[in-house]
RNA sequence: CGGAGUGUAGUUCAGAGGCUAGAACGCAGCGUUCGGGACGCUGAGGUCGGCGGUUCAAGUCCGCCCACUCCGACCA
């Protein structure tokens, strides 16, 4: 890609923000806020964001979830059916011109109950995992902190239906070490899983995915020796009950969070299934959230400097960040669109600075706050060799392009 | 939803009753530059958030509304 072409620009400075994930994915070109809680996804966001969903598809479908893609727009009378419609406060409600009403989705257990009702019969059916990555809304009476509390966003939701409670703790846990493999590909080393309550939603203990940042809003109760940690509303420890250590408390942002929903959607909507002993019973069902834009948002809270983001490998925007200086001399301005297409031509990802009509430092500048993992120099320094510099490191190599190619 | 704050150029801001509303950055053109946000000249860009009121005269004062931000409460 042509850094003169790429849709979004850098920006000097910006206002009307709160956390350092919303400063710099505004000022590098990422996002752009509609209004409040609402966001754009730039050509850079939705990049990243769609590489973020790429980790999570392939984590869901290794633990036997199948995608599925469920509307937004649910009729009221779903809603009416599991008592939700009055009851989920940040539930948006939309009247149509003509008489019916909606509710747009903030969570999909309305739906995916129902469906899964019109295919399970018999305990062969089960266990059924299903999941999708839509956007979601929730009529938040505040958002903050950019894309880590919006209005509409985001979020993977996955629904495990059990022929009894064993299957499901079993599926649980798998789903558990999917998580933790999908947020440390994503650059997050940090989680703490966190016993939360279940809200309004199950009376049932549930388990967060948690990162600990200031700009968390979650306060989380935790052990630094072991694994121990719990959200600050069911905590009632001073000491960890496991290694009597004294226990932190820190912010920390809720990325994931997974539920044991028992029976309740399945009886509501009377979904049933015929056991092997014959006998008609319940499924017992399992649902399991990432938010995929808050999640964007949480890697960059984590991973920058004073200069801009400094994204992880897996899901930057590019893999190098190729700056071309002097261009205004031929044989510069060969040499780097040739090594640009060489790049290319072998399928590595490069955003190249082809400007001609900007400082040396301008393009510096952008690079940092763009935050991708390599950059690359062809300048009249470099002659026929390339400059080679890691984001997160001040190192910097003159190499040849072979060299160049066994880094990379 | 309670409390506080802010709305003027694409962005960040100045202007606090008076003539044609300004600056910096950005943008367009020309020229000089080219390793950490270069420089000169020229130019385009504004219903001053909206509606109403006071006044000879309103970005400027008053009222209502809207939007955004922060603190709090809330949070499948």
């Amino acid at each position: 890609m042509f850094y003169s072409k790429l849709f979004g620009k850098t920006k000097k400075e910006i206002k009307n923000y709160d956390s350092i994930s919303h400063k710099l994915l505004t000022q590098a070109g990422f996002i752009d806020q509609i209004a409040s809680g609402i966001f754009e996804y730039l050509p850079l966001g939705k990049i990243v964001l769609s590489k973020i969903e790429t980790i999570i598809r392939k984590e869901m479908n290794t633990i036997d979830a199948q995608e599925v893609l469920m509307p937004s727009l649910h009729p009221k009378i779903l809603w009416e059916k599991t008592n939700r419609w009055n009851s989920v406060d940040v539930l948006f409600k939309i009247k149509s011109q003509w008489a019916n009403e909606y509710a747009l989705a903030p969570t999909h257990e309305e739906t995916i109950t129902p469906l899964a009702k019109k295919f399970i019969k018999s305990y062969k059916d089960l266990p059924l995992a299903l999941y999708h990555i839509t956007a979601k809304f929730r009529d938040e009476k505040r958002a903050k902190s950019g894309i880590l509390r919006g209005r509409e966003f985001g979020m993977k939701d996955l629904y495990s239906f059990h022929k009894d409670k064993k299957d499901l703790e079993n599926y649980y846990q798998k789903v558990i070490k999917a998580y933790l493999k999908i947020f440390k590909k994503c650059g997050l080393k940090e989680i703490k899983i966190t016993e939360a309550s279940g809200g309004s939603f199950t009376k049932k203990f549930s388990h967060e995915f948690n990162v600990i940042t200031p700009a968390g809003e979650v306060n989380l109760i935790y052990c630094e020796k072991c694994e121990f940690a719990q959200n600050e509303e069911i905590a009632n420890n001073n000491v960890c009950p496991k290694c009597k250590n004294n226990l932190k408390k820190n912010k920390a942002i809720e990325v994931g969070n997974i539920f044991d929903l028992g029976t309740r959607f399945c009886e509501a909507f009377d979904l049933k299934f015929i056991d092997k002993d014959g006998k008609e019973k319940y499924p017992v069902m399992g649902c399991y959230g990432i938010g995929t834009t808050r999640l964007m948002g949480t890697i960059v809270e984590i991973n920058n400097d004073e200069k801009g983001i400094i994204w992880p490998e897996n899901i930057a925007p590019y893999k190098i960040h190729l700056i071309g200086l002097d261009l205004k001399d031929k044989n510069i301005r060969q040499n780097s669109y040739n090594l640009y297409k060489k790049l290319t031509e072998k399928n590595i990802e490069v955003l190249f600075d082809n400007r001609e009509d900007v400082s040396a430092g301008e393009k510096f500048n952008d690079a940092d706050l763009i935050g991708i993992p390599i950059r690359l120099i062809i300048s009249k320094k470099t002659g026929d060799k390339i400059e080679y510099k890691k984001r997160n490191n001040k190192e910097i190599k003159i190499i040849s392009f072979d060299e160049l190619i066994n880094k990379i």
